[in-house]
DNA sequence: TCTGGGGTCCTAGGACCC
DNA sequence: TCTGGGGTCCTAGGACCC
């Protein structure tokens, strides 16, 4: 007979707070963490938005992702830091080390996350020890504090890490759901989003013992077969996925431009579909990917979003090509006139085939494309070597 | 106060074919 | 002249995650 599974979740508490902290902290500035303060992007558009707040901050009622403007009005005092990526993906780097020796078998769920299955190094050892081991030695090796919940499969583990914060560890076993899961708001269970809250609140299901006790069919008629049958089943605790350690590789590439005022004309518009296609495309290429499906939106200020995609004859990876594609539908959707707050352009259907294509009708201007599009991407490396470079030495 | 950026998955409806 | 049912592919839109 299988034993029962044992699987960690692990998660980094306000990550790029946390991080942030740590390396102002190596440069002997004052712990962050210990007042009122935010990370977010550039701190100077009035558009940037919170993308992590200290405890301090949490308890002045400021948000993840609301505007900056806003948590200013709410805490004038607040300390506004610009988030530097680079230096997250080597703390995520640290992280994930640390957790793999305690398993090999690990997921990474997202920057600051990841699941470990446990189930045969815990064999005869008591799982909470290992855990606070785990979350020790990252703090005393890393200078940063995590949660890892412990339960019976990813589901239970990963609501488990969300109680009480910081530098915890709490256990959610199937027999603790009852006691520990239930009572808590809808809200709180993962993949119950605001939309399905509404929904499911209207029709009296406050709690997540509420939504367990539902059938599947009554459900079904609020948020459609699959999503039901899920959410009964995740609302029970019951969760049958495993830790997947292989990576998936992408089925999309996007990138966007927000405006930091909305705006209108044809030349501003076009200019900054340009830069993102610049973008996607180079991306794509660096990932060694073509793509046969080009998408286009644009979100109006009303943030209502109209998009168009459409599949191209010959997979590419040249940024004129999808531009041309991305002009073409925007001219489809725009009316010419309304300001636009964001416009995005995305490409799909990724393969890694590189087909050439001996058409007698290849366009002769692709080999031009082509061209630019190679010293752009030199460029980009070099700006990145030299960018790399003086990181580097800043850090000595 | 005025809402980023980057992803995944699901569903509904239309076109088209047999 | 008017008509069923099923399958596949595609697009648009919407929900969720961090």
């Amino acid at each position: 007979m299988a034993h029962r599974r044992v699987i960690f979740h692990i998660d980094v508490n306000s990550a790029f707070l946390s991080w942030t902290a740590v390396q102002l902290m190596q440069n002997g500035l004052p712990d962050i963490r210990l007042v009122p303060s935010v990370v977010s992007g550039d701190p100077n558009d009035r558009r940037s938005i919170v993308t992590a707040a200290s405890i301090p901050a949490k308890k002045m009622g400021i948000k993840t992702a609301e505007p900056v403007s806003m948590a200013l009005r709410k805490c004038p005092g607040l300390i506004v830091v610009r988030g530097d990526w680079e230096w997250y993906r080597q703390c995520s780097e640290g992280f994930l080390e640390i957790c793999r020796r305690y398993s090999p078998v690990l997921q990474q769920f997202s920057i600051d996350e990841c699941f470990i299955d446990m189930t045969l190094r815990n064999w005869g050892e008591d799982p909470v020890e290992v855990a606070a081991r785990l979350k020790d030695e990252i703090k005393n090796t890393l200078g940063f504090t995590v949660n890892v919940g412990i339960g019976s499969n990813k589901l239970l583990a990963k609501m488990a890490s969300e109680f009480e914060k910081p530098d915890k560890v709490h256990t959610l076993w199937q027999e603790e759901v009852e006691e520990k899961m239930w009572p808590l708001d809808v809200r709180e269970l993962l993949w119950v989003g605001k939309k399905t809250e509404e929904k499911l609140k209207m029709y009296g299901i406050r709690t997540i013992g509420d939504l367990a006790g539902r059938s599947i069919g009554s459900l079904t008629r609020l948020v459609g077969k699959k999503f039901a049958a899920q959410l009964h089943e995740n609302a029970n605790g019951r969760d049958d996925s495993s830790v997947e350690t292989e990576v998936p590789e992408a089925k999309s590439i996007s990138a966007e431009r927000t405006f930091s005022n909305d705006i209108g004309t044809e030349k501003e518009i076009d200019r900054a579909l340009f830069n993102v296609a610049c973008v996607v495309a180079h991306r794509l290429r660096r990932a060694d990917f073509h793509a046969s499906c080009v998408s286009v939106f644009i979100k109006y200020r009303d943030f209502s979003v109209v998009q168009r995609q459409r599949q191209i004859s010959q997979p590419t990876d040249i940024t004129a090509v999808i531009l041309n594609e991305a002009r073409a539908m925007l001219r489809d959707i725009w009316d010419g006139e309304s300001p636009i707050r964001q416009v995005g352009l995305g490409v799909s259907r990724l393969t890694h085939e590189n087909a050439v294509q001996m058409s007698l009708f290849e366009d002769p201007k692709l080999d031009y494309y082509r061209e630019w599009d190679r010293k752009y991407d030199e460029e980009k490396a070099q700006h990145e070597d030299a960018r790399l470079l003086a990181y580097e030495r800043k850090k000595q």
